[in-house]
DNA sequence: GAACGCACGTTCGATTATCGAACGTTCGGC
DNA sequence: GCCGAACGTTCGATAATCGAACGTGCGTTC
């Protein structure tokens, strides 16, 4: 393990559970000499991205910068946004941008209206592609070997009583899903939550995020979401696709 | 300079100008030899922080978790997004929160409405403190040695034809403005844009950050501003402090 | 189309930063 | 006010790191 990759989990493990933390407890955290940790909190302090107050080191904004370079390389971001404004104002509900990382989603913009999910979803945020709507499009872009490398290596715990489990079952889920071109998922994740998502795809046809629109599972069939949420999404989904490369 | 600093750099040197980079490009850039560049790129690659394709690197989402571990530090965030939510909605406006870095803001929350600054404003974003009211208001709690010493080293290049430059004259209207308990800032850092703010103080009596809302210049009067908008951003910005530690 | 030049990625021994164990210090409990 | 434990710090042995040299692939020129 190379003193980069130890500085990045130290910096790693400041979180909810851990706003400051002491020399020793971030050596701990991270399985690292209290040496070490020394060490790397005083580079961390002196590039700006640790502040030392009393024996306690916590993180401050800087590193944000980092976080957001990731952000700042992605331009189709940006023109998003403002498409996705206007078609969470014309449908009345949350709509939300995320990108495929292995088995999981990651948000990368979000305009939200009223909040109906438990967790609160920010840019940044991770959810199980697996029981996701715009993880399960992003999943059916991937060849069969990769789908089911992906399937073998997620674990299936079920978060709801719909949730799909069954890799097989998943499977033709997910093909099926990208022949129709959307994926609606029906409280697989949360109870009372139904999402819809297309993909955005780039001119090799190639999906680099997902869109979806989310709504309580009462309020909207999944009838009304296919026939007037989905036009709206596909049309915003283009639009934005023109801004990737 | 370590090895972590030079790591660190390297993942800095991503942005929207450099959204991939080969292995030399990315030496050139962060000064280092291509040799150390090959390894920390390895590194990063190894961490999933990077992927390579072909001869170059990109960042993958996964640096946003280095990102948001600050946002996930600041748990009166999470809370303040609803309340934030409310105020906008209230008063039509965009509300922003950001916390003080120096001599620029960094914004932590944002609930947007329309758009009405040239530039894109997200989590994350740097603005000139001495020339935003969310930057003034937190340099109002500094003391007069340290504001000082921030008013030399910062820049005052002038953004419009409003903006304050004279170091005294910032000085007084910084003073002033913490007196009264608010900021207003008109068309220093945009034609057209006027905007509010008030501090969020902790229990300790220091300002941990500032919430602000902002309008067109035109549409909504100093006045206005004054008499409208600032007691229901008082109410957000106490309710708010109550989650800060 | 072949030869050249150039820039790139890669390798390897000298060098330097790094790590584990021992040391001094501070804090909290009795 | 003493003791014990946990903490931060130091320093020589060690292992990762760096600069210079090498091989390779690509574009350019004739």
């Amino acid at each position: 393990m190379t003193t980069l990759a130890k500085g990045l989990a130290v910096l790693d493990a400041f979180g909810p559970r851990q706003p400051a933390m002491t020399l020793s407890q971030a050596a701990a955290a991270t399985q690292v000499s209290r040496a070490t940790a020394r060490r790397i909190l005083r580079t961390l302090a002196e590039l700006g991205y640790v502040t030392q107050n009393g024996r306690h080191f916590s993180l401050t904004p800087n590193i944000l910068n980092l976080g957001f370079a990731y952000l700042s390389t992605q331009n189709w971001i940006d023109h998003a946004v403002p498409l996705m404004k206007d078609l969470s104002e014309q449908i009345h509900e949350s709509s939300s941008a995320s990108i495929l990382q292995d088995s999981e989603v990651v948000y990368v913009a979000r305009v939200p209206t009223r909040r109906i999910m438990s967790v609160a979803i920010s840019v940044g945020t991770r959810l199980p592609a697996f029981h996701t709507s715009m993880g399960r499009m992003q999943l059916g872009y991937l060849d069969d070997a990769e789908l089911w490398r992906r399937l073998r290596a997620a674990d299936m715990a079920p978060y709801t009583g719909n949730t799909i489990t069954d890799p097989q079952a998943l499977f033709q889920r997910i093909r099926g899903d990208r022949e129709q071109g959307f994926s609606i998922v029906d409280e697989e994740l949360e109870r009372g939550l139904r999402s819809i998502a297309v993909p955005i795809v780039d001119r090799r046809g190639h999906a680099v995020a997902a869109l979806n629109l989310s709504a309580h599972s009462m309020r909207t069939s999944r009838e009304e979401m296919q026939a007037s949420f989905l036009p709206a999404l596909r049309t915003a989904a283009s639009k934005i696709a023109m801004f990737v490369n």
